[in-house]
RNA sequence: GCCCAUAUAGCUCAGUCGGUAGAGCACUUCCUUGGUAAGGAAGAGGUCACCGGUUCAAAUCCGGUUAUGGGCUCCA
């Protein structure tokens, strides 16, 4: 907010220059400002000239305007009685008028030295914008050099940006006869007869809601960061574009600290950190699926270990079913319609068969075996079941995306009366476990009935209704996702952000009324009719590949005792310890402590900078004193020096360390 | 799948104008037995992603393929 000290005074204010006085003098408008204080002037003034007034500092700043709820332009005129908001690049507001002036600016630059290329659209985005270009060649990094280059030159110039007013169909023959067909297909786009503001600065004109900073002088730091493609209107079927994306701050400082922040995070890339430390590797011949190293497999045991003892004590079977079923049950669950050109196949015999994409319809082939009666429901039957699906090459991206991975799956078989409580309780168990694993923000979006769907209207409002009641009963903030349920139920979807910020889709609880159906599933109800259960698809990590690159990169690598691969390493100081060394590793192994050793002929320094940049949480070092008095020195990953411990006290240590993730676990 | 970029030793990266390859770390051997983030010496290691083309000559130029990276679209 801006800051208004020592203004208070309310007072009538005539400004010299091109007075516009108002109709009748009762008509001056009083203006508020946020420290409560009042203005008035005797004509209609601008909201740059209320910053004048004020002090040649806040004009200076001044950005933009809020009038009453409205953000408008320096050059906006007051002529009511109005609460008013000087805008400068300090507030949130001002940033994104600045990052939306600097896309035009962009547009401006590309358009001076690429004239034949058209503009289409330039949205603000997180930390910057980008705009889009329609261009007979692809702009290269050179090019980007050159445009930014320009805009900076165009930005010293001080341009005035200017707003006017056309009617739609004006817009759209002055567009058209810019050669800017894209603009001109946005115009009409909207619905005719209203005006449309424009913007000028220079030579450059462009169609825009505004608002804008008064002058292109206002614009002081930004990059150009990549060049990608983007469909047009976002739909594969058009052609693509050029899409430059930017970031732009209100200084040069905060530019410099947001590029440090990426480069920074940029190192915790799990792909990245996978081969510092050893992880896994992934390789041209099996794309999308992942070659785990005993490192990496260790903290997938950890975690997969760690859900099934939280499934355990909570009424789940769990169970394991093949990884290549028959083509006829994909077709008969509806999946082989709808993906069937992302399932991997094989042929034996006489039987064409798929690589499972899922584990739903095996759940309901073990559901199946044998009469269910009302009184067993709900089923909780999980599976850490691997699956296999073709994705598009483009599409993926390390752990995160793979063609292999692992869902920590279950389908609770249950009535329609029992989904609430069912979803309830996964919840709680979700943010149990994300609490676990470190994560504090989490994305929850709400996913209801889409156009194409199964099932009467009167069992998706129930369904829906149990899910958002679900959530808001623990006061959960969540977004609506209108019709993007999936075509047999709803679902709500639990997100984490990896270094980048980078949303992925983790936990998911869906409700299904359609497979139960379709696979015959049914239970024999308390007045002895058959029934068909409904089907609840959840998982709580949802792909174990996915969830451990975002924990890696939540991490930073260095992971808390109770998922580090490994927990300790020992290392002597001179042959003269190996022995003991290893008495103390096989005591450690023994404990059930992930322990290695380091008997390598090197100096201490060498070994303890190897293990910490390898992320050890604990380096127990040996020398003679060590031999002497029967104990080990300890050293953390972070560098401090612990002193010295019996094996049985720092055993102990570790077992209190680790067990303190447990202990929240029940 | 689409657009753009990239692919050189185990890793991180140099390689100018086209003249068949370099560094650091890692590895092997030797010396060193050193108390909390790199001790020293020597050696070995590459079909420059793959296939084809241009050229007397290709890591280098051109075309294709594959994979990876960044986006877009998609994601049961």
């Amino acid at each position: 907010m801006t800051d208004f000290r020592g203004e208070l005074n309310s007072y009538t204010f005539s400004p010299s220059g091109t007075a516009k006085p108002l109709h009748a003098a009762w008509l001056m408008p009083i203006i508020s400002l946020p420290d409560g204080s009042t203005r008035q002037f005797d004509r209609v003034v601008t909201i740059a000239e209320v910053a004048e007034s004020i002090g040649p500092g806040l004009a200076k700043a001044s950005i933009a305007g809020r009038i009453d709820d409205r953000l408008v332009d320096c050059s906006a005129e007051i002529d009511h009685d109005a609460r008013l908001q000087i805008i400068t690049a300090k507030d949130d507001e001002g940033l994104e008028i600045i990052r939306h002036s600097t896309a035009h600016l962009l547009a401006q630059a590309v358009k001076l030295l690429f004239p034949s290329a058209q503009v289409t659209i330039g949205p603000v985005i997180t930390d910057g914008f980008y705009y889009d270009f329609c261009f007979e060649r692809a702009f290269t990094t050179e090019d980007l050099k050159l445009i930014e280059t320009k805009m900076y030159e165009l930005a010293s110039e001080g341009l005035a940006v200017r707003r006017s007013v056309m009617p739609r169909d004006e817009a759209v023959e002055y567009f058209r006869e810019q050669g800017e067909e894209y603009k001109a297909r946005i115009i009409e786009s909207i619905p005719e007869g209203e005006d449309l503001s424009l913007y000028n600065q220079g030579e450059f004109t462009d169609l825009c809601r505004g608002p804008h900073v008064p002058n292109t002088s206002k614009l002081k730091a930004f990059k150009l960061t990549k060049i990608a493609g983007a469909y047009w209107r976002g739909d594969s079927n058009n052609e693509m574009l050029q899409r430059i994306y930017g970031t732009a701050w209100q200084d040069k400082k905060a530019l410099k600290a947001y590029l440090h922040r990426i480069e920074e995070a940029e190192k915790r890339d799990h792909r990245k950190l996978a081969k510092k430390l050893d992880l896994f590797h992934t390789q041209e011949e099996a794309p999308g699926m992942v070659f785990w190293h005993d490192k990496g497999w260790a903290i997938y045991q950890v975690v997969e270990q760690y859900i099934r003892d939280q499934l355990r004590t909570r009424g789940y079977q769990e169970v394991k079913t093949p990884q290549v079923v028959d083509k006829s049950l994909w077709e008969k669950s509806g999946h082989w319609d709808k993906f069937g050109d992302m399932i991997f196949t094989t042929h034996s015999e006489h039987h064409d068969y798929a690589i499972k994409p899922m584990n739903c319809p095996c759940h309901v082939q073990i559901y199946n075996q044998g009469l269910k009666s009302y009184r067993e429901l709900p089923i909780r039957m999980a599976e850490f079941g691997s699956c296999h699906r073709n994705e598009p090459s483009g599409t993926l991206h390390g752990l995160m995306r793979a063609r292999n991975f692992t869902q920590d799956d279950a389908h609770i078989f249950c009535t329609e009366s029992q989904i609430q409580e069912e979803v309830s309780s996964f919840i709680d168990l979700l943010f149990k476990v994300y609490r676990d694993f470190g994560f504090e923000d989490i994305l929850i979006k709400l996913s209801t009935r889409p156009e194409n769907r199964v099932g009467d209207d009167s069992v998706w409002d129930k369904a829906e209704s149990a899910l958002e009641l679900a959530l808001n009963n623990k006061g959960l903030d969540w977004d609506l996702q209108p019709g993007e349920g999936a075509f047999y139920g709803p679902k709500i979807e639990f997100s984490l952000k990896d270094c980048l910020d980078r949303v992925w889709q983790c936990g998911t609880i869906q409700v299904d009324f359609s497979m139960p159906g379709r696979l015959e599933a049914s239970y024999i109800a308390e007045d002895n009719s058959k029934q068909v259960p409904v089907m609840l698809h959840r998982a709580i990590l949802g792909s174990l590949e996915r969830f451990i690159g975002i924990l890696i990169e939540n991490y930073a690598g260095i992971f808390p005792l109770w998922l580090a691969p490994v927990q300790i390493v020992i290392c002597n100081i001179t042959d003269r310890q190996a022995d003991y060394a290893r008495d103390v590793h096989q005591f450690f192994e023994k404990q059930g402590i992930r322990a290695k050793i380091d008997l390598r002929n090197e100096k201490i320094g060498f070994k303890i900078r190897e293990h910490a940049m390898q992320k050890i949480p604990y380096l127990l070092i040996v020398g003679d004193d060590e031999v002497d008095s029967k104990s080990v020195s300890v050293r953390t990953q972070k560098g401090e020096n612990l002193g010295s411990f019996s094996r049985d006290q720092f055993s102990m240590l570790l077992v209190n360390e680790i067990e303190c993730r447990d202990q929240a676990v029940n």
